[in-house]
DNA sequence: CTTGATCCTGTAGTAACTACAGGAGCGATG
DNA sequence: CATCGCTCCTGTAGTTACTACAGGATCAAG
């Protein structure tokens, strides 16, 4: 049965060697059966469990999230009805922080544009900052 | 001459009384003079730049970006250009972040609409997670 | 004079990694 | 067989920007 080394686990799922060891740490990646010179093998279920993870990251799930989502499917005992609610709860914290960022944009675009740039030794950047006659 | 104490100051700007201890520690706000119990006496200058310290947090700021506008305030020698050149770096950043968010706004939604609820054990967003079928 | 709020210091915890330091093993080359 | 460079091992410390105590002193009010 084909197994894994860290570095070749890393480079199929894209994630740094070093954060795999954290996922074991923190219990998220189950440990591996060693190689006789202590080398961590890793398996198919492995492989998968990880895409799960980063996938599960990229769309910017925090670890206890993840957690949350992988007990069950462990336990086999999968409540869509849960899952829905922490992608849905995972969609509301997105869509505040988007609603956050265009707010500093706006603000942060319109003290660009009111700026002069050059070597002007009076900046309405600065101004603005300082005045709080923004926002 | 008036003066505040910490928690003075930490209601008057919104800012928390710890941050404005860290704020101390890191060189962000200078250390004010203490009176005979050994309480902070903060000065007008110190609530001023507070507030410019967290006007330019909430437009998302890194400190070390604030420590690059402060010092040449405080070395009186300000150059337009390179405030600029920070808010516009700020902006840009902020931009990337926007898109990366709104990228993951949008699987999740797809994601999130797949999902029928209820206590069905078979979940399409854990199908989704598990075999990298979207994005 | 007691009570509760505020102040002081120093330290540790948070999220999710990332980066060493110090040492051992592996594969290829000479 | 020795050596070189890469990967692996462990454990620990650093990152960002705070936040939260613990343990003690001080202040203001009643």
């Amino acid at each position: 049965m084909k197994t894994w080394t860290r570095g070749q686990l890393a480079a199929l799922t894209g994630c740094n060697g070093e954060t795999i060891r954290y996922y074991e740490t923190i219990g998220l990646l189950p440990e591996p059966l060693r190689a006789g010179n202590g080398y961590r093998q890793y398996e198919k279920h492995h492989v998968e469990r990880l895409y799960f993870i980063r996938r599960a990251r990229d769309l910017g799930f925090g670890i206890d999230d993840i957690r949350a989502l992988l007990t069950p499917m462990d336990a086999g005992t999968i409540a869509c009805g849960e899952i829905e609610k922490i992608a849905r709860n995972q969609l509301d914290l997105i869509r505040a922080k988007i609603r956050d960022l265009q707010r500093m944009k706006q603000e942060l675009h319109t003290l660009v544009q009111s700026c002069q740039g050059g070597s002007a030794p009076h900046c309405a950047i600065i101004d603005a900052l300082s005045d709080g006659q923004f926002s």
